[in-house]
DNA sequence: TTAGGGTTAG
């Protein structure tokens, strides 16, 4: 009797333990946890099967294969649940040759097992070899009808998904919504609707969905009548109608949502974040970000995006380095921002320790993020690098060749752009409208007038790529550039779609290299219909008036951009000195601490130059005043005051690598070519459109830009 | 402790 007392309530506390100790492992693996959970089951002294099979899902969930494997196979004895375990932790890891061959020698099979690898299929996008095993499965349950249906509708085959929906003996709220789901995603609402008003039971889920589906549709109006009338709401649906909003650019609307949503997810915020980021209200953003208690990688990534969209690159780079000092390892998706930013700003030391963790986490066999690095590469000057890393990449996509085409044409290296499309044809991969503009740019930066025309003509005849305003935007500058105006203006005249600003604006620039008052002002007039708020043309136009001394027309155009109230963007410079980024505008460089250095350094280039024969070209600067005060103008544009900086600070035989946010001036880039000549350094100034390498005297682009 | 549906991001 004594015995029994103390045994029963004995063995109920073990089992107790024991169960409280597998959830209590599930729970922490859940919350990522991973390392926690394993030290919980350590101190366990009896272990289920159950708690062993914890810890390798556990791992599976926390991205660490590996380590599930060793605890499965040190498990003392294994159940089907162990098993279903190993091939769905696979699977969720997307090894699915592992999976197959776990399930194929798993001593028992059920329903779970058959699930997990037709799952498997489908998330790899083998959706013929899922529909294989779905038909050999020897028993099947909703779930796993669910899960070949969801196949069907991943893979585009809504209507053979309908007929399996209607083969299904049994069909719950689950399998109605991924039907409902499928029409929504194919935009087929009627049908999508007929299936939600015909199920028996609606949950929050289902009401969610078709909420979603007229939103992604362009219906936010029809999702906002069905989220006033669900009789439940919970975070994801407060998130689809605040999303229904920032997606069609509503985000008054959407901001409404926000504040009258009881709990204010992260994803909710991550939302908001870009919404007011798209709108510009960069400001807003940032007081939803401060707010946040809990953020997560798409939080940090979210506004850094934002940042660095807006134009506001140095916050940008200052939030991800806040991010780090916080300890939050950036994964996949904050790194492709980062390396945005690395590339649009052009910060090559921060950009090669991304290159780094990338590496480090594995994401360096990635086509996509494989590409935004060789951009990156690309645009901070380092070609090199760039085509490294292409070359030791091995299957690559269209992206990829683009990415490198593309650097090559910015860096005005016209013969290895093509020679790289000439190769990317042969490796039987087809060019799309990309890749195009990338060699016709280079055509025309090398001035290949032939190779362009032939390549222009080829785009529809042997590619199948319709040309589109880009490609003749292309053509144009390369017409131009060669000095065959008449003939661009011919193309101009003969487009099947109208002209854009690209394309006027490539005439303009061709007008004002070859000094034609006469289609400039034609090609000017239309840019000034199309964007009256661009600055562009009146510039380009009034350099043109300046240089040909028509003081009173350069007067006029001054009055009208105005009234207009069109203002010139101002200028700025910017390089990269360890690390830390310094920024420069024109005729200012007194806000810099070290300008007292940077002043003696533009002063002794003065003298320098001149004793090489340089003289100021004054038609550069846009208004007409005195001889002194233009080249007094002229001596403190940003990219100059960049170049001293960097002749400060960059050690002797490293080249000095310069962005400006604008084209370069004409002075400024024969000035440039003699500092590059008097100081034997190599310098690499990115424009707003290309590159040019300064080396002994010369430039890259051959003064064709 | 193992298999299915709705929200963000590149």
């Amino acid at each position: 009797m004594r015995t029994k007392l103390v045994a029963l309530p004995r063995r109920a506390f073990c089992t107790h333990a024991a169960i409280s100790g597998t959830s209590h492992i599930a729970r922490l693996a859940r919350l990522g946890q991973i390392d926690n959970a394993r030290r919980v089951f350590d101190q366990m002294l009896h272990k289920p099967i159950a708690s062993w099979n914890a810890v390798v899902s556990g791992y599976f969930q926390n991205s660490r294969p590996y380590e599930a494997r060793e605890m499965f196979d040190r498990m003392p004895e294994r159940n089907t649940v162990s098993w279903n375990g190993l091939v769905s932790g696979y699977v969720r890891n997307g090894m699915i040759e592992e999976a197959r061959k776990a399930f194929d020698v798993m001593p028992e099979r059920n329903v779970v097992s058959w699930t997990a690898m037709v799952r498997g299929y489908v998330r790899q996008g083998m959706v013929s070899a899922a529909e294989v095993l779905f038909w050999q499965m020897p028993e099947k349950n909703v779930v796993s009808w669910t899960v070949m249906l969801g196949g069907l509708i991943q893979d585009g085959r809504i209507d053979e998904a309908r007929r399996l929906f209607d083969m299904m003996p049994v069909k719950d709220v689950v399998a109605r919504t991924n039907m409902m789901g499928g029409y929504c995603q194919e935009g087929r609402l009627d049908e999508a609707r007929e299936i939600f008003d015909e199920m028996p039971h609606r949950n929050v889920v289902c009401w969610t969905a078709m909420i979603t589906g007229y939103a992604q549709n362009d219906r936010v109006d029809i999702a906002r009548k069905l989220f006033e009338v669900m009789p439940e709401k919970n975070e994801v649906s407060w998130t689809a109608m605040l999303m229904g909003y920032t997606q069609c650019g509503r985000i008054e609307e959407a901001s409404e949502i926000f504040d009258a949503m009881p709990v204010k997810s992260v994803v909710a915020c991550n939302a908001m974040i870009l919404g007011f980021g798209q709108r510009g209200e960069v400001v807003k953003s940032r007081q939803v970000f401060d707010m946040m208690r809990e953020k997560d990688d798409g939080t940090w990534s979210a506004m850094i995006k934002v940042y660095e969209r807006k134009g506001f690159e140095l916050e940008a780079l200052d939030l991800f380095a806040m991010m780090q000092r916080e300890g939050v390892r950036p994964s996949f998706p904050s790194l492709i921002s980062i390396l945005s930013v690395c590339a649009s700003l052009a910060c090559l030391d921060q950009g090669r320790q991304v290159h780094a963790q990338l590496i480090r986490s594995h994401f360096d066999f990635d086509v996509y993020i494989t590409s935004v690095l060789i951009t990156m590469y690309i645009k901070c000057g380092n070609l090199v690098k760039a085509k490294v890393v292409f070359d030791r990449f091995g299957v690559k996509d269209v992206v990829m060749w683009n990415s490198i085409i593309t650097g090559y044409a910015q860096h005005g290296l016209g013969e290895e752009a093509l020679r790289v499309f000439q190769e990317m044809c042969s490796s039987m991969t087809l060019p799309d409208e990309v890749t195009f503009v990338g060699v016709l740019s280079a055509c025309s930066y090398t001035g290949k007038v032939n190779e362009g025309r032939e390549i222009f003509d080829s785009m529809k005849n042997k590619y199948l790529v319709e040309p589109q305003t880009e490609h003749y935007a292309c053509m144009v500058d390369l017409l131009g550039r060669a000095g065959r105006l008449n003939e661009a203006m011919d193309l101009i005249k003969g487009m099947p779609v109208e002209a854009d600003a690209v394309v006027w604006g490539a005439l303009l620039g061709a007008c004002r290299t070859y000094m034609n008052l006469d289609l400039a002002e034609v090609a000017a007039k239309k840019l000034l219909e199309l964007e009256p708020e661009n600055a562009g043309p009146y510039i380009l136009l009034s350099n043109l008036y300046a240089s040909k001394g028509k003081w009173t027309d350069v007067a006029d155009l001054r009055r009208k951009m105005r009234s207009r109230s069109v203002s010139k963007s101002p200028g700025c410079s910017w390089i990269e000195v360890e690390k830390k980024v310094h920024m420069f505008t024109g005729g200012d460089s007194r806000s810099h601490p070290e300008h007292v250095g940077i002043l003696r350094m533009l002063e002794k280039l003065g003298v320098l130059l001149r004793q090489a024969g340089y003289s100021p070209d004054g038609s550069f600067v846009l208004h007409d005043i005195d001889e002194e005060e233009k080249l007094h103008s002229l001596r403190y544009h940003s990219e100059k005051l960049a170049v001293a900086f960097g002749l400060l600070k960059i050690p002797e035989g490293m080249p000095i690598r310069v962005m400006k946010n604008l084209r370069v001036c004409g002075d400024c880039h024969s000035a440039i070519k003699l500092i590059a000549k008097v100081t034997g350094r190599e310098i690499i100034l990115r424009d707003a459109n290309r590159f040019h390498h300064f080396k002994d005297g010369s430039c890259s682009c051959r003064d064709y830009w």
